[in-house]
DNA sequence: AACAGTAGCAACCGCCATGGG
DNA sequence: GCCCATGGCGGTTGCTACTGT
């Protein structure tokens, strides 16, 4: 459509002159512009409406933020294109001032390299595997594999802070599935999102798994509640219907993958291995265990890895009341309630 | 100074959804 | 239900300024 609206009519391309600019602000502002294809006659141009359109939204507008981007609105563009994806649009309706090619743009031009030269995967916002990593990133090599990202939680409610893995998310959206043979005869928690919107704030965090010291950024931008917010505006779901629950089973599940066992080694490519080459560089005995969930562990100084390289942490079910199930659950949900592909949920999560 | 390579960004392209006739 | 116009969006292109050699 684009092209046949241009290629119908003898229309200018290119750069906007600061004539065409002036005549095109003079019209919005005084007439402003219920019908993009009548635009350009009426304002004396020789662009197409959709020329036009572009022009006054990515440029025009007069409530537009120019200049450079700040940490903040950095920080909120990787975190909301982590539950995004490249949904431009979207992401910039939540940083003022901003438009969605700007956005787009300074992501393919600032925040992509970035977070690759960090070791991160831009699209998945995983870490890179250690091959990749070590290819193209020798001088972050360290960094990368050290590192991940985390979400921090503030319960302004309680004055206290709670983390979680974007893993943590992911393995805890499959046990969600409500198809899960786990829910069967097992008590459910059901959570109230309207409840976190209001107290819940959320940061990224980077983990160092070695020093066990979580660096915190900030803690100024709900993304937790961009994201319910998101919701409202893209579904007719209300969200008190939107609930869903946890079952102790699938706690399982979030122990393992939970913030303090994100190791930085790639999970699907026998981390225990790497982490274990790291461990006996360093001059540390690792010890081949059995846990008490009769899993096999690797055991150095105290902690204990899995066969993917995962901290375990010995979690029971008695701690259930130290970990936000509503968090997750809040974070993971979808109006519809159904997930079939944990691997996607960053680009399908708000779909529905 | 001249040229090549690169980065940043404005603008375009093409697809899709929607709504009116 | 179909067609068409339109708006919206993400991907891509191409121009310009900057940087390195």
């Amino acid at each position: 459509m684009g092209q046949h609206c241009c290629s119908k009519q003898k229309v200018k391309r290119g750069l906007w002159s600061p004539e065409e600019d002036e005549k095109l602000i003079r019209h919005i502002t005084t007439h402003g512009h219920t019908c993009w294809s009548s635009v350009p006659k009426l304002a004396g141009l020789h662009r197409c409406g959709k020329s036009c359109r572009l022009r006054w939204i990515n440029y025009l507008r007069p409530d537009l933020k120019r200049g450079c981007f700040s940490e903040q609105e950095e920080r909120t563009i990787i975190d909301l294109h982590r539950i995004l994806g490249n949904r431009w649009a979207q992401i910039a309706k939540h940083l003022p001032g901003r438009t969605d090619n700007e956005v787009k743009n300074f992501w393919n031009s600032c925040i992509k390299k970035k977070l690759i030269s960090q070791g991160f995967d831009p699209n998945t916002h995983n870490l890179l595997s250690r091959t990749t990593s070590t290819t193209h990133h020798q001088n972050n090599k360290k960094k990368a594999n050290n590192y991940t990202s985390v979400f921090t939680i503030y319960e302004t409610s309680l004055s206290s802070t709670k983390q979680v893995s974007m893993d943590m998310i992911k393995a805890s959206l499959a046990a969600l599935s409500t198809n899960s043979p786990h829910t069967n005869g097992v008590p459910e928690y059901q959570t109230s999102v309207s409840r976190l919107y209001e107290s819940s704030v959320l940061t990224s965090t980077a983990y160092n798994y070695k020093n066990h010291v979580p660096t915190t950024t900030n803690i100024e931008n709900s993304n937790l509640a961009t994201c319910i917010d998101y919701k409202n505006q893209s579904t007719s779901n209300n969200l008190s219907s939107s609930s869903s629950c946890l079952t102790p089973t699938e706690f399982g599940i979030i122990n393992e993958n939970c913030m303090w066992a994100v190791t930085g080694f790639d999970p699907n490519n026998n981390g225990h291995e790497e982490m274990q080459l790291v461990h006996e560089q360093e001059g540390e005995q690792v010890q081949l265990q059995e846990n008490i969930c009769q899993e096999e562990v690797y055991k150095v100084n105290d902690h204990e890895f899995n066969k993917n390289g995962r901290i375990v942490e010995n979690i029971t079910y008695d701690d259930r009341p130290n970990f936000d199930f509503e968090f997750v659950d809040s974070a993971l949900m979808m109006p519809c309630g159904i997930y079939t592909n944990v691997n996607s949920i960053d680009q399908r999560a708000w779909d529905c």
